[in-house]
Parts: structure tokens; C-alpha cells; sequence
RNA sequence: GUCCGGAUGGCGGAAUGGUAGACGUAGGGGACUUAAAAUCCCCUGACCUUUGGGUCGUGUGGGUUCGAGUCCCACUCCGGACACCA
């Protein structure tokens, strides 16, 4: 009886083996060439690892492993996001500092993640609630700052009463917080805002060059959403007042009928007639009062009132109603729209129910008329422009417009700023101090100040109640700004962050001219001090995982957020691999500040990540979405017990493509776990030393040796294409061959292990010390192909009879065509169909097929 | 609604326009065994068959081609993203 192969000690030992020999230490310099890859670092929940992290863990350290044997120095590293509201709920709910239960949850995670054997260089490890490492988020927030990219504003933002803070629109799905469902509603409230529209352009024009899924990023290019049209002024009867309309379709503008202002718009109060004003007050209120959910979903109904007032349509002088309606939006474009409901879905709906006219411009190409619209066709009832076709007097209408003053070309993005803060304990302290207005002329009139170094050109101030506060950033000398004990991790009741809370570091004096800060002191500020309160908003969950992939580059270093040699040396990753759900967000945020820090010198390159991957997801075995209520979980630390982490590691990449979504297979797990004893058992014999089938000198017949090279080559393309699933099964291939042969050459041997190293690093490692591998198999250079080895003295022809297969030809490749159909007409099962019909055409496809095409 | 992706045996999936179903699972049969497990070998898309083979077969219907799972058009279903952005 022999023994089965012992996963779990093999394992264990060259876990041990990597870390201590430092095995996949990266050097920052060197002879090899860099080869940078990076998994997007987990958010370390209190759950635990879960069976999808290890599918892009996996892939990404066959990569990194791969490389590491074709003799790349590879950096793989590893860390925490580990900032965010489940760290903060539980604190809330137990009282104990988010920070402990992080660091409880990170511990477990990296020994789950050390237990599938991955080729990380754990001394660059990473954490984002390190004051360390957010000493630098602040840093950038600092040069935002200073650069005039992050600003204050009052302004209605989603409110989640049940989470007790503010949502950025992202984090709003369907009129309800992503996290936990809640109902949300409009508040306005004082935010910090990052001006990432400024970007917008070199946002989308960098997408071009970036080697990511097409998926993605149309994804961002919808999410920038970018659109020339015009801006067309409408006057207002009666009023000084001028309606700014936004339009893409200005070839459509005799067929505007009337305009509509969202309920947001600045100019209704001074538009709205007499008899209308009440009902538009309403109107308004009850559009404030509603939920994205309310505006959006349940508006397939329109709504709206009429403002009573007439606007003059620039062109024709003819007077148009002005209504008030929530399906125009009040922070795009100007808050207006032209209605021209012939062309329009959402115009056409909005003037059917309230009975508005509606006149047809644009004709379908052949001259009918279809209601509404939307597409290109010929102009009608448009005066000198009838008979155009629409693009053309989208054109001509606007040029029109512009020579008489009243329009001109406009850009528009959907792309809004990014509310920046959180009204939360568990983030980055935002490093600004409030003072008033006279104590701030103190700072900025002295630019020696340290409190000068982030000053902005223009100041960031912020009014509430009648008083003025101006923000002071923090010196680079002050950071990191730790966040404060507190006894309540609870928002306070007006909302703001349990920072508030902290009074004894809420309230702060600066010295201008020394730049020093300390614990308010008195009734008021000394001589040569200033009285100031502390910014109590915390960052997003984004900031630390904008900037992350540089910090890995030089985790330690202590002049800057990445040390300018290291990041010389790295630059960006080779390649970046995470889930596809945050294709919109986190990419474009960190893309932001990567091009951000750009601008400022900080970095060499303009784009973080050239070239992304999604891997796919991984259900349940019955098909559905894992989830604890389903009781189709599958936990990869049962997985690494039962089966090994090589197994979890090999089916996981044998399930199927990397990037689809497949679901789990127990059984199929068994199978990879087959695959693996039988290759213990093919190399060892039951002493544990290498089989009597190996020998040293060369003895494999062609076929093996065609199969090996064959294989090598497989592998090697297959890895670079990630399609690791039939990389696995080629080897299952050689495998199942090799077993069947009396005696192998043990270099073979020795080459299959190699091949499979990345994909199974523990068992093939093992095997290689038995098998004289004096150092690890990481390092061992890839195997080559030998293309003559591949080399066939016959090629194999297919012949067909009309397309169909009716037989093969085992032919020298250089033998002459004219001999080949010979031979194939003489085939037995062509012969007969031959003798029937007559041939039409004879095609020969050289080293492929004959066809022949009988009448 | 708009945009994108997909559909291949019982199941997961393979197939540079050239032998569809590699590999793995599951199932059937056999060997070994007192027995079971483990292991090894053979078979396994459907139908017909004189056992040589033949016909059909990659969601549906058309098309291009000597030849289509693969390319084109239309449709059905499934999945994903966006969703009043003027």
C-alpha cells in the first residue's frame, strides 16, 4: 500500500522554504529586466478569504512565476484596503477601535493568502490605514489642493439617514444605498469635492492606448460621457432674463415648441408668472422632496407645471411656453432644454400628456413621416434650411446662431466632481484647519509661512450662518494627521463625523510663522497664534486605493508617497488583475491621480495601469451567485484541507476561460486532486526516491520527445494568452502519456515539472529536490522549444468530397500537388463517389486538405 | 429602452475558415480485491447499419464559401453595463 501524496506537509515546507530564502524578493535595480503585476488588493472583511479571490490571486502569480523563469525581476506584491464603513459598524457596535478589529481581520487574511503558496514579496506589504501610508494620501490630497482640484461646496447630496452620512452618486443604486439598501434622501451639506472634471479630457483621450476589456472601456467612456452641441440663448418675454439651452441637435430648433427648466433652475423665481407661482413652488418642493428612485424610475410618467412665462425663439421671434420639469436634470448642461418633441423621446412623452404642440423638422430619408424621430433625415418647416439633411444643418443652424450672438459650440460631460469626504471615523483625516477670514490674511500675506505650502491661488472658503471660514492646509511637516481617539464612533446628530466629537483635538492654534499646531488653549488664541477648527470630514474608501500600485514600489521611503529611483526602475504594472465591478470607479479614480501626479512631476508616466484584466466570477455549484442565505458557499481554507492548495490553485484555472463566470464543481476538484497523485506517484517510487523509469541518458522515442516540445510550446503561448485552463490540460495530455511509457528520460521529467510549476508550485518543487534540483524550481529558466523535435517526416492531408471527410493522406511535405490529388483520387471511399460524377474542381490547400467538388 | 457579451454532449469546457466535442467530470463495462475504497484498461452526441460504413448534429432562419461552431444578415433566449445627460 502506498502512500498517498501528503499535500499538506509538501505545502507547508516550501511555504516556509520561499519566505526564508527570500525567493521572490524583488530587487529595486539590477541586470533583469522589471516585471511588475498587480492584484487589486482586498478590503480585509471580517469573513475572511473567499473563493474568488484566489481565482485573480492565482493568475496573476502564474504570471508572476512564469516570469520569474524566464528571468524577469518580478515584483508581486500584496496589501490592505483596509479603510471602510464594515471596520466602523462594528467599532460602533462594540466600542472597540476599528483599528484593532482591521488589524484581526488582515492577520487572518494573510495567513490565508501565505497558505496558497503565492510568490509574494511580503516585505513591501501594504496597509491603508497605516498612518504611514495615509501620511501620503494626505500628501496628495494636499497637492489637489494646492493645485486648485479639491474645493468646498454646499450642495444637495444623497444623505443615507440609516448610515447616518453622505454617498457619493456612485454609492447610490436605484435610489438606495449600495451598501445595505437604505433609502436615501437630498441634503445639503458642506463637502469636500475633488475637481476630477477638470481631467475629463485626458481621462478619455488615455483610454486609447490602454490594453484593457473593450467592455471596460466603453464603460468609462459612457461614464465621461462627452458630447459637442451648442448652447442656444433664449430670451424671456417681458424679462431681461436668458434661457441658456444645451443641444446636440441644433439642425432640430424650428421644431422646439416650448423649453423646460429643471425645478433646480436659478432663473425661475424671476421668470414665473404671477398666477404660476404657487404651483411651481409646490412643484419644486415636491421635486426636492424626492428620491433618485422617485425622479428616475417612477418618472415614466412625466410630471411638471408651467411657468407661465414665453420664450423667443431666436430664430423665428415666435413666442414658446416655458414649463418646469424633474426629467430635465439641474446639474447638467445648463439646467435647460429646448423641447422639440417631433424628435425627442422623452419631449414627445412630456408634450402628449400635457397636450403641448408638436411640429415635425426632420424628415426620414425617403420623405415620410414617423413620431418621434430621434435619427438623421431631410429638414422641413425650417425655412431657409428645408431640404438639408439634418447633419448638415446641424451645422449651418449653428453657424446661423452664432453670427447673430445668440449661440455658440459648447462641450458637455456627464462626468460630475467627485464628493470627496465622509461624514466617518474610519478614513483619512481630511489635513485642513477652518480659521476666519482676518486670521487667514495672517497665513497667506506671509508666503514664508509652512502654512503657505499648500495654499491655493485662490482661496477655498466656505459660508454658513452669516460667518467665513478659510481653509488651511496642513505643512507636509504635520503629516501625517492622525485621527484622534473618541469615545463614540457615531456620526454626531448634526451629521457630522464622530471627528467632532474629539474636542480636545477639534479645536487647534496655529503659529503662522513656525508652523506649529497645538491643543487650544484658553478663551482665545495667544499672541502670535491662531484660533482653528479641524476638518472633522474623513476621506472616501477610494483615496488609498488611488495611489496604492506606487506605493509598493518603495513601501518604506520616507521623502515622498514613491521614491523617484523606484519608481524609475518599476514604472506601472505590467499587468493589473481584479474583479470587473470596478471598471468605472476606482480605475478612473486612480487614473485621475496617477495623471494628476503626473502633471506635478511626481511620476514618470501618465497612466497607472496599461494593460487590465477582470477575471470572471465564480458561482455556486447550482449555478447562482454564492451568498451565505443560498448555503452554496465554498470556502477555500475547507478546499486547502481537504485537497491542497495546489488543487484549489489548479482548478480554480481549469474551471474554464479566465475571465468568464463559471460555476464551482466539487467533483471536478476531486479530479485535479487525481491529476496530482498520479503525478507523485509517476515520479516517485515508494521509497519516496525517484521512479525506476527515469534514466539519465537520452532514450525518448520521437513521439515523446515531439509531445515535450509540443507541450513546451503550448504551455508558453497559452500562459501569455492566460488561457491557463488549456495549458493545465495539455499537461494532463503529456502526463497521461509519459505514464504509459516503460522507461523517460528523467530531463523530461524534470521539464513537465517546470511547465507545471506555475500553475502547482509545491508538489513541483518537491519533486525537483528529489529529483537533484539543488535550488528552487522558481529560478530554473523556462524550458525552450526545439521546433526540429516538432518536426513530422509526414503531414497528414485530409481529403474531402464535397466538404465532406473521406479520408487522409500521410504525405512528405515537399511532395509536388499533381502527385497528391493522384493519390487521393485513388483513395478507396473517393474512388467510389468519383466514378458517380463528374469533378468540377479539384482544391488542394498545401499541408491541409483536398477537396474535391464533384458536379 | 440603449450598448456590450454569450448560446457546443448529462455537466465544466476544447477547436489559426479545414476530422466538432481535446482535457476533466459524470455514466456504462472490465481487471485487481474475500469485499469495498483506491488504481488501471475499454466504451460513451443522436439515428441507421450488411460492422465496411452511412445520415444528421454547435440556440432559430437565411446568406457567403470548395468547405462555416468559426464570417455576414435577421430573430429567440440568457448574462452584464448604462439608464430622462437633451
Amino acid at each position: 500500500m502506498r502512500d498517498d501524496y501528503p499535500f499538506s506537509i509538501v505545502e507547508d515546507r516550501w511555504q516556509k522554504f520561499w519566505e526564508q530564502n527570500g525567493t521572490f524578493a524583488a530587487r529595486d535595480g539590477g541586470a533583469r529586466p522589471p516585471y511588475y503585476v498587480l492584484d487589486m488588493f482586498p478590503y480585509p472583511s471580517g469573513t475572511g478569504l473567499h473563493i474568488g479571490h484566489p481565482e485573480g490571486y492565482t493568475a496573476s502569480d502564474i504570471l508572476a512565476r512564469y516570469h520569474w523563469a524566464l528571468g524577469y525581476n518580478v515584483l508581486h506584491p500584496m496589501g490592505w484596503d483596509a479603510f471602510g464603513l464594515p471596520a466602523e459598524q462594528h467599532a460602533v457596535q462594540t466600542g472597540v477601535h476599528p483599528a484593532a478589529n482591521t488589524e484581526r481581520n488582515i492577520a487572518k487574511f494573510r495567513s490565508q493568502i501565505c497558505h496558497l503558496g503565492f510568490a509574494i514579496d511580503w516585505r513591501r506589504e501594504i496597509n491603508t490605514t497605516d498612518p504611514a501610508y495615509y501620511r501620503w494620501t494626505q500628501w496628495i490630497f494636499l497637492q489637489l489642493f494646492r493645485h486648485g482640484l479639491a474645493y468646498v461646496d454646499a450642495r444637495p447630496v444623497w444623505w443615507c439617514p440609516e448610515l447616518k452620512t453622505v454617498l457619493a452618486n456612485e454609492e447610490v443604486v436605484n435610489g438606495l444605498s449600495e451598501r445595505g439598501n437604505f433609502p436615501v434622501e437630498r441634503r445639503p451639506m458642506r463637502q469636500w469635492i475633488l475637481r476630477i472634471t477638470a481631467y475629463a479630457e485626458q481621462l478619455l483621450a488615455g483610454l486609447e492606448d490602454l490594453d484593457w476589456p473593450d467592455s471596460t472601456k466603453r464603460q468609462q467612456v459612457a461614464w465621461i460621457g462627452r458630447s459637442e452641441g451648442m448652447e442656444i440663448d433664449f430670451s424671456v418675454a417681458g424679462s431681461r432674463e436668458v434661457i441658456d439651452v444645451y443641444t446636440t441637435r441644433a439642425d432640430t430648433l424650428h421644431g422646439v415648441t416650448y423649453l423646460v427648466l429643471s425645478p433646480e433652475h436659478p432663473a425661475l423665481a424671476s421668470i414665473v408668472a404671477p398666477e404660476c407661482a404657487a404651483s411651481v413652488a409646490a412643484y419644486q418642493k415636491m421635486a426636492a422632496a424626492k428620491s433618485d428612485l422617485e425622479r428616475t424610475d417612477l418618472a415614466k410618467d412625466k410630471s411638471g407645471v408651467d411657468t407661465g412665462a414665453l420664450a423667443i425663439h431666436p430664430l423665428t421671434g415666435r413666442t414658446i411656453p416655458v414649463w418646469v420639469s424633474d426629467y430635465v436634470l439641474g446639474s447638467y448642461g445648463s439646467g435647460a432644454v429646448m423641447a422639440v418633441p417631433a424628435h425627442d423621446v422623452r419631449d414627445f412623452a412630456f408634450a402628449k400628456k400635457f397636450f403641448l404642440p408638436i411640429e415635425t423638422v426632420v424628415l426620414l430619408p425617403d420623405g415620410a413621416v414617423e413620431l418621434p424621430h430621434c435619427g438623421e433625415g431631410i429638414l422641413t418647416n425650417s425655412g431657409d434650411f428645408d431640404g438639408m439633411p439634418s447633419k448638415d444643418g446641424r451645422v449651418a443652424i449653428g453657424n446661423r446662431l452664432q453670427k447673430l450672438g445668440r449661440g455658440r459650440p459648447a462641450v458637455n460631460y456627464k462626468l460630475r466632481d467627485w464628493v470627496f469626504s465622509r461624514q466617518r471615523y474610519w478614513g483619512e483625516p481630511v489635513p485642513i484647519v477652518w480659521v476666519d477670514g482676518e486670521d487667514f490674511l495672517k497665513i497667506s500675506c506671509d508666503q514664508s509661512s509652512p502654512f503657505a505650502e499648500f495654499l491655493p491661488d485662490k482661496p477655498v472658503s466656505f459660508s454658513e450662518g452669516g460667518k467665513t471660514s478659510f481653509a488651511v492646509p496642513l505643512p507636509a511637516s504635520q503629516l501625517p494627521l492622525i485621527l484622534p481617539p473618541v469615545d463614540c464612533y457615531l456620526p454626531t446628530e448634526g451629521g457630522e463625523s464622530p471627528l467632532a466629537r474629539a474636542s480636545e483635538w477639534l479645536a487647534v492654534d496655529l503659529h503662522p510663522a513656525s508652523g506649529e499646531l497645538r491643543p487650544a488653549q484658553g478663551e482665545r488664541a495667544a499672541d502670535g497664534w491662531i484660533r482653528g477648527r479641524r476638518e472633522t470630514n474623513t476621506m472616501p474608501q477610494w483615496a488609498g486605493s488611488c495611489w496604492y500600485h506606487l506605493r509598493y514600489l518603495s513601501p518604506n521611503f520616507a521623502a515622498g508617497p514613491v521614491d523617484p529611483a523606484a519608481e524609475a526602475f518599476w514604472k506601472v504594472p505590467n499587468f493589473y488583475i481584479g474583479g470587473a465591478e470596478h471598471a468605472v470607479l476606482h480605475l478612473l479614480y486612480a487614473r485621475f491621480w496617477h495623471q494628476f501626479l503626473h502633471t506635478i512631476g511626481v511620476v514618470r508616466t501618465k497612466e497607472p495601469y496599461p494593460r487590465l484584466f477582470h477575471q470572471g466570477l465564480i458561482l455556486g455549484e447550482d449555478g447562482n451567485k454564492m451568498s451565505k442565505s443560498r448555503g452554496n458557499v465554498v470556502n477555500p481554507d475547507d478546499v486547502i484541507a481537504s485537497h491542497g492548495a495546489d488543487a484549489l490553485r489548479l482548478f480554480e484555472m481549469f474551471l474554464g476561460p479566465l475571465d468568464a463566470v463559471k460555476p464551482w464543481d466539487m467533483r471536478a476538484v476531486g479530479g485535479i486532486a487525481r491529476f496530482l497523485k498520479k503525478i507523485w506517484r509517476f515520479f516517485l517510487n515508494d521509497d519516496g526516491r525517484p521512479s525506476a523509469v527515469f534514466v539519465a541518458e537520452p532514450c525518448d522515442d520521437e513521439p515523446t520527445q515531439r509531445l515535450l516540445h509540443e507541450t513546451i510550446a503550448i504551455v508558453r503561448r497559452d500562459i501569455e494568452q492566460l488561457h491557463f485552463n488549456t495549458a493545465i490540460s495539455q499537461l494532463m495530455i503529456l502526463l497521461n502519456h509519459m505514464q504509459r511509457l516503460k522507461k523517460i528520460e528523467l530531463a523530461t521529467g524534470k521539464i513537465f515539472l517546470q511547465l507545471l510549476a506555475p500553475f502547482a508550485p509545491h508538489i513541483c518543487e518537491e519533486l525537483w529536490h528529489r529529483c537533484g534540483g539543488t535550488s528552487s524550481i522558481a529560478h530554473a529558466p523556462f524550458p525552450e522549444v526545439d521546433s526540429q523535435k516538432m518536426h513530422r517526416e509526414l503531414g497528414k492531408i485530409l481529403v474531402q468530397v464535397n466538404g465532406r471527410i473521406r479520408g487522409e493522406l500521410a504525405v512528405p511535405p515537399d511532395l509536388p500537388s499533381g502527385e497528391i490529388l493522384r493519390q487521393a483520387r485513388c483513395l478507396p471511399r473517393v474512388e467510389v463517389h468519383l466514378m458517380e460524377r463528374e469533378i468540377v474542381k479539384e482544391i488542394y490547400v498545401p499541408g491541409k486538405v483536398v477537396n474535391f467538388v464533384l458536379r
